[in-house]
DNA sequence: TGAAATGATTGAAGCGCTATAATAGGCTGC
DNA sequence: GCAGCCTATTATAGCGCTTCAATCATTTCA
C-alpha cells in the first residue's frame, strides 16, 4: 500500500521547499500565483492531504477541518439521532465535521472511544455517559485532568463539568401526575436500562408522583425493561397477558419502549386509551407518527444537541467555570391517555 | 492558562530522561519498579498528559486505537443504522474504531468529512457515496489517486474501487414483479431522491417490470418523493386524494416511504392490502413492526456494513485489484400485499 | 547603471513524542 | 578479578508540519 504522501513528497513533486508548500496550504499572501498554481497541482496528483497532527505539532492553526467527538449510546435509537442532527447542524454552522461514536452502554468501549477520538486530535467530545452502577469512569476524570473540552449530556457525581441536560424526575413527574390527574390508579412503570442515569430519574419521577398522591408505591410497579421496541412490546406481553389486576396506564421508559408496549397491547385486543393509557418519553419523531399519536414527554433533542456543540467549541463557560444547562421539557399530550374506563 | 507540562519536565521533575518516561507511559516492560513509580508520581504531580497530536506523529500508530470513517446519507434513517451496526461490530471485532460522519446528501460536505477523517488519520473509510446529477465526485478520485483505503456502497461509473452493494435493478423489479402476478395494472412508484444512484436503479427495476409484462410503462407512473416516512405521507395523500382511477399498488423507494404512505392510506380510509397493495425496500425494522407488517426487499445491511468494513481493513482484494461484493436480496412477503379488488 | 527597496523562496530549528542504537551498571562464572 | 552477558537507562534520530530569519531574485528610483 503506497504510504501516504507528506509534504516533502509535494515538495518534491513540484520542484519547491517545503516551506513554500506550507505557504501555499497556509494561504499565506506571499507565494507568487505560478508557483501556488505548480504546488497545487502536485498535491492534486498526489492526492495530498495534510496531516493534522503534525499541524498541529507544528504549532499552528490547522488548515485540515477541525472535528467534535459525539459519544452517543445507541447509534439505532431515534433519540440520539435527533441528538446528533442538532449537534450536526451547529457544529457545521462552524465549520466543525462531527464524528459520532456508540459506546452502546459499556462504559469500557466509552472510554476507548474517547481515547480514540483524543488521539485522532479532535477539538473535543460532547458524551452521554455511561452511568452503570459499576461503572469505571476515570476516563471522565482523566478528560478533565487533561483539560480537555468536553460537555456531558447527563451530570456526573463529583464530575464538575459543563452538562447539557433535562430534569428528567420532574419530567418524568409530571408525567405521571398526568395519569394520576385523569383518575388511574394502577399504574406501572417500564423502567430502561439499568446503565442509564436517564432510567434511574425517570424511575424516581414516577415514585414522586405516587408519594405526592393519596396512591401508595410499591416496587412491584416498577417493571424491568429497556430502551427498545422489542423490550417495551416484552414487557407488555408479560404484564398483560393474564387479565386479573391489569394496569390500566403505562408510563414508560423512552417512545420505543412505549411503541413496542403499543403494539403489545393492539396484538392483545386491548384499546389505547379506552383500556390502558400509555405515556412516553423524549417525543421522537416516531411517537407521533404512530397509528395512535402517542403521549409523551417532549424533550428538545435537537436543542440539546446544538448547545452541547456550541459549549465544547466556547470551552464552557464564559468565567471558564463548569455550566450546566437545564432544558425544559412539556408534556405533548396526544392521543393515547385518557381517564379509565372512558369506553 | 499555564502551558502545559510535557515529557521533558516529568523527565526532569523524575530525575531521568524522557525515554524513561516514554517507557513507562507505553508500559514497556523494560522499566525498573522503582524508576516506574519515581516517574509515576512525577506526572501526577504535573499533572502531565501526552499531547495526543505528538504521540500519534511519533509513530505510535501502534498505542492509539485505529480508526475507520463510517460516511453515510442520513442518520435519522434506520437504513443507515443498520448498515452503521453492522460495519461497527466487525470494526470493533479487530479493535478498531468506528468513526460516522453524515453526508446529508451533499456532495461537497461529503468531500469535506472524507477530508477531515483523512487528516485525522483514519485507517480508511467506506462511503456510500452522493451520486447527485451534477455532483462533484472528485474527491473519491482524488481517494484513488492517493491510494487510500476505501470502499463504496454503491457503484461509481469510471471508478475502480472495493464496493458492497445488492443489485437495486433486479431486487425492485422483483418486487414489481410481485405486484403484477398478483394481478396489478395500476401500478405506481414513489421515487426516492435524486442525489441516489439507490433511488434511479430501483425506478429503473420498477421500469424494467412493466416492459417485461404486458402492461404499459408512463412516466406517470413515477412519483418523485423522497426517503422519509414524511415525503412517502405527503405523496400518499396527493396521489391518493381524488377518487377516480387510484393505482392499486405501489412501489416504494424504501421503507420508511412505505410506511408512511400507509399513514396516509389509513387516514384516508382505504384499506391494504384491499384497496391497496405496497411494497418497501430495505426491510428495516420497522418495516416488520409496522401495524401492518410491510413487505418488503430484504436487504443484508449488517452484512453489508460488516463486508465493506473487513473489505477496508484488508486493503481490498487478496490480488490487489479492486472487489465488488454483490450480495443477495430477497422479497419479504408479508401483510401489505394482495391481490387487487380482494374484498 | 547601481544602490536600495521590495518580494519570493528556502533552510534550519523546533513542536512533543516514540523507537532504537548505544551505553553504563550489575551479575554471572571461571 | 576480569571477560562476557544481562538489564535498565540514555542519547539520538526521526515523525510531518510551521515558523522565521536568511537568502536570492526582481523591481524601482536616483
Amino acid at each position: 500500500m503506497a504510504k501516504r504522501p507528506t509534504i516533502a513528497d509535494v515538495a518534491r513533486a513540484a520542484g519547491v521547499s517545503a516551506g513554500t508548500v506550507s505557504a501555499v496550504l497556509n494561504a499565506r499572501p506571499t507565494v507568487r500565483d505560478a508557483t501556488r498554481a505548480r504546488v497545487l497541482q502536485a498535491i492534486d496528483r498526489l492526492g495530498y492531504l495534510p496531516s493534522a497532527s503534525a499541524q498541529r505539532l507544528g504549532g499552528a492553526g490547522s488548515t485540515a477541518p477541525p472535528c467534535v467527538g459525539l459519544v452517543i449510546k445507541e447509534v439505532a435509537n431515534p433519540f440520539y439521532a435527533e441528538l446528533v442532527l442538532g449537534a450536526s447542524a451547529a457544529l457545521d454552522a462552524r465549520g466543525v465535521v462531527p464524528l459520532v461514536c456508540a459506546s452502546e452502554g459499556d462504559f469500557a468501549k466509552e472510554g476507548r472511544v474517547i481515547d480514540a477520538l483524543r488521539s485522532h486530535d479532535v477539538r473535543g467530545v460532547v458524551v452521554a455517559p455511561v452511568l452503570d452502577a459499576d461503572a469505571d469512569l476515570s476516563h471522565l476524570f482523566l478528560l478533565r485532568r487533561a483539560g480537555f473540552p468536553f460537555v456531558l449530556l447527563e451530570t456526573v457525581a463529583g464530575l464538575p463539568s459543563d452538562v447539557v441536560c433535562v430534569d428528567n424526575v420532574a419530567a418524568a413527574q409530571g408525567a405521571v401526575q398526568h395519569l394520576i390527574g385523569l383518575g388511574h390508579e394502577r399504574i406501572v412503570h417500564l423502567a430502561g436500562p439499568a446503565y442509564t442515569r436517564h432510567s434511574q430519574d425517570r424511575r424516581l419521577g414516577f415514585e414522586k408522583a405516587f408519594s405526592q398522591s393519596a396512591l401508595r408505591f410499591t416496587d412491584a410497579a416498577v417493571i424491568p425493561c429497556g430502551s427498545r421496541f422489542e423490550d417495551g412490546y416484552r414487557a407488555g406481553m408479560e404484564v398483560f397477558r393474564e387479565e386479573g389486576g391489569r394496569p390500566t396506564a403505562v408510563s414508560c421508559f423512552n417512545d420505543l419502549v412505549a411503541l413496542g408496549l403499543l403494539r403489545a397491547l393492539a396484538e392483545l385486543g386491548l384499546c389505547v386509551p379506552d383500556d390502558v393509557s400509555v405515556v412516553g418519553f423524549d417525543d421522537v419523531p416516531e411517537a407521533a407518527r404512530a397509528p395512535q399519536p402517542l403521549t409523551t414527554v417532549h424533550v428538545p433533542k435537537r436543542e440539546m444537541g446544538a448547545r452541547a456543540a456550541r459549549l465544547v467549541l466556547d470551552g464552557g463557560g464564559q468565567d471558564g467555570r463548569p455550566q450546566t444547562i437545564v432544558l425544559p421539557t412539556a408534556l405533548e399530550v396526544r392521543a393515547t391517555t385518557a381517564s379509565p374506563g372512558a369506553a
